[in-house]
Order: structure tokens, then sequence, then C-alpha cells
DNA sequence: TAGTGGTCTAGACCACGTG
DNA sequence: ACGTGGTCTAGACCACTAT
């Protein structure tokens, strides 16, 4: 028996699909309280159940968050939970230990092919181009090249950063309505460049750990492009397999 | 109102807990079909759903294997699917290329106190060292250097490494019954030494990723550490974030 | 006490693979 | 045609949080 609908779609799916849209276009803002599972059972004209599994999804995906008794919310980078959710960088004796960003310059630009190719943008589109660099415990170990298009960032500058005091995606997110929700890393060994050199202070030549970055927001459309240098003597990059 | 019971725990979390045993103990093998969900309800007395959610978490996390229309398997490092399921270094042009092993050395001696706290057994334990170098389109990319607890691999050869073809999780399971079920990885930047730098054919200097795994199996027992040196020009380490 | 997410059930039906 | 996993429903009850 041939199936009777070839392209079948499962209807929590188009809930999830729905619910997707809805949290896009801000109906439910960070932070805040979605609908019960009933009411939106009701407002779907579904049960409870598929509306359940809609946002099951959602939540292994890390774009609501849960929590009985009280409710299902909008995650957002700006909470404990997820501060430093995209960080992997972690070290070998302390690894509870938190950095600290310092925001060295702004600069507005055009992006180059390469970069222009990655972000899906045009090359001869403006991009915002952050530096920066992360301490721990004091001691200098990642150095930031960061590129914004321009286009969803109108009005970013290096004062507004300084003054931030928590994540560079909370920010974003507070700021430009931008949300990270996943990336894609590549990562790679090089050698220490002068640049890095004096940023991480360390000699021409030491080894770097090179991690490239592609952030993505809803409908997976890129929106943040970086190129990160880790100093790994005393820190490692931390990765789980299943 | 306090719970009434303090130490609740979900059926299916125990129904998960039994099946975890079964797949331990081998009552169904790597590969195997297990009962269907019908069948399993009724071996321990609780409803269909009940089991279906308990699978579902033992297929999230790789143990098992659903196909529709057909059941759930065992799931084995034999087999296409899982194949260098934990290899995460791809060409940066044409990441589909695979690699090859060849065996260079199969060493049996005292584990260290480093490598033994690592694997949770006695420095006085005998492990295996193997060494091997993996070549994509025949270049040389990476250098492994593997710890294997003896116990475990009692006439563990280079000859019988060499004679099989496949993957060496996939000969681990079928040889000596060890699945590797989870890892967690460790990653730095570090500088070619000439035992590297003869076996990838690079300078000694060269940056190297280096990868320290530490493999499980059931109940989280390490059962494989192993340090990779990667060779990170036209290669990289990839990665997704959640 | 009320409301939310979390669990569990029983039953119906669908999609898929195999014989 | 049959058996499997996959979806969907309706309803009951539990655990947790807030008021």
């Amino acid at each position: 028996m041939q199936p009777v609908n070839p392209t079948f779609s499962p209807l929590y799916q188009q809930i999830k699909g729905l619910l997707l849209k809805s949290l896009q276009e801000g109906e439910w803002k960070p932070g805040e309280l979605i609908p019960s599972e009933t009411e939106l059972a009701a407002r779907y004209g579904v049960s409870q159940g598929t509306v359940r599994k809609a946002i099951d999804e959602l939540a292994a995906e890390n774009l609501v968050d849960r929590k009985q008794g009280r409710g299902t919310f909008v995650a957002t980078h700006n909470e404990a939970k997820s501060e430093y959710r995209f960080l992997r960088l972690a070290a070998d004796e302390e690894p509870g230990v938190k950095p600290k960003s310092t925001y060295l310059s702004v600069e507005r630009v055009r992006a180059s092919s390469q970069i222009a190719k990655l972000l899906d943008i045009k090359p001869s589109d403006a991009v915002f181009v952050v530096k920066r660099v992360m301490r721990f415990d004091g001691v200098p170990r990642i150095f930031d090249e960061i590129w914004l298009p321009a286009s969803q960032y109108k009005g970013l500058t290096l004062e507004r950063l300084q003054q931030w005091d928590s994540t560079l995606y909370g920010f974003l997110e507070s700021s430009f309505n931008v949300r990270m929700l996943r990336a894609k890393e590549h990562i790679k060994a090089v050698s220490a460049q002068p640049e890095h050199s004096a940023i991480l202070q360390v000699e021409v030549g030491t080894p770097l750990l090179l991690v490239e970055r592609l952030s993505m927001t809803y409908a997976d459309q890129p929106v943040e492009l970086r190129r990160g240098w880790y100093l790994t003597d005393k820190f490692s990059y931390r990765n789980e397999l299943y």
C-alpha cells in the first residue's frame, strides 16, 4: 500500500513551525513566559500532548526553557543558565573560572569576498569588525575578531560595547534583537602572529587554537562570524561525543 | 504541599534502567533486534507509551537505532551509520573523504600514574599502548597514541589489528565486547615534536591539534584513553553548538 | 489552592518495510 | 497482509511553584 500523502508532515512539526514563527516575530520575547500547553492546544486546535511534543523539540534545541510548576520561557542569553553557553574553553585545573571581556575596537568596513560568502551577504555590504580580548583570572587567553553584518546591528559602537557588562550575545539580543541559536565551529592549530603575540602576551610562533565560528539565528540565517585565537597551555577546548 | 515521595523516579526511567541492564549484560547483542515496544511493555507490565519514552532516550544517546517498519536495533560501531562517529576531523574542501588507518605498534606496559588516574585503574596495572597513523587520500593527518586497560582486552596484538579492515571501535566491540558509548575530548594546540614530525611528515615545530579523548562504556566506565595529533593545515575539527 | 509542566494509560490510526 | 515504529487523542493523576 502506498502512503496516502507523500508529503506527510506530523502535526507536532507543523505546530513547532507555528511556535517558531511566533518566537521569530517576537510575539513572546526573550525571558518571557509563553502560553501554557493547554492554552496553546486550544489555540491551535490540537491536543495538549501534540503541543507538548512540539515544545519538547524547542526545549532540546535550547530555544525555550521549561520550568516545572512555573511554565515555559523563551530562552535568552541574558540569564545565568546560558551565559557563555557557546564557550568551550576551560581551565585544566579550575574549570569553573569565568572570563572577562575587554573590547579593543569596532570598525565599519566592506566585507571581503570570503567573509561575505560565509555570512551570506554581498561582498560590497558593510560589516562591523569587533576586536576584543578575554581574560581568565586576569590572564589574556582569547583574542577574538568578530564580523557582524552592519544591516542588522545599526548603531553599534565601541562605547556601547564597553558599557555593557555581560556577554556579547546578551548585548546583541537586548540591543539589536538578534538571538544566536546555534553555531558551527571549525578548529585548527596555528602559530601566533605578531598581532596575537602582543595581545596574548606570548612569543610569535606559539601554537594557538584557531576557532572559526559561524552563528545562526532563526531560519539558519548567519548573523555572526568570528575567529578566536585561544591560548591553550593551561586551558583546553572541551567537547563531548555521543 | 510536600511531595509524597522525595526519591521520585519516573517509571520510564526505571524501564530505561532495565533496558540498559539487558544491553550491558548482552541479552541483545550489537546489531541485533530488540523486542518490540508492545512486547517490552507486556514484559515490564507498563504501557507501550512508557516503554517508548525509555527507548526514546536510549535512541537519543545512540545506544539503539530505531527503524520505522523494522524495529529497534542495538547500535554497533560495525555499521556504516556509526563508522567514524567520533571522528570530527574533516577536509576543508572535500569533507566527505574517509581515512585509512595503519597500525604501527602495540606494547604492553604499566600505566603511568597520570594515565591510570584517567582510566580509573591502579598505576601498577598493565595497559596496551597502540600507535597508529590515519591517512586521508594517502596523506598522513593523524597520529594516535591509544591506551587500553589490558584487563579488558586480553590477547590484543599488532597482528590482529593489522588484519582488521574496519574501525578500531568496531574491532574492540567484536573482539572484546567493549562498546564505546560516549567520550570527552580536551583539545589544545601544540608544536610538532620529532616523533610527530617523522610520522606526519612535517617540520618540527609545526602547529598541531592535540586531542585527548577519554571514552566510556556502560555505567560511564572509562575503557580507552587516546592522544591524537592532528595536522590541520587543510583539515579542521568540526563542532556544532546549541 | 490553583495552575503549570511531567507522567502514565488505553486505544485508534498512520507510515514504512517485509514477505 | 502483517508487524513495527510513529502520531494523535482524551483523560487521570503527580510533582513543583507561586499565591
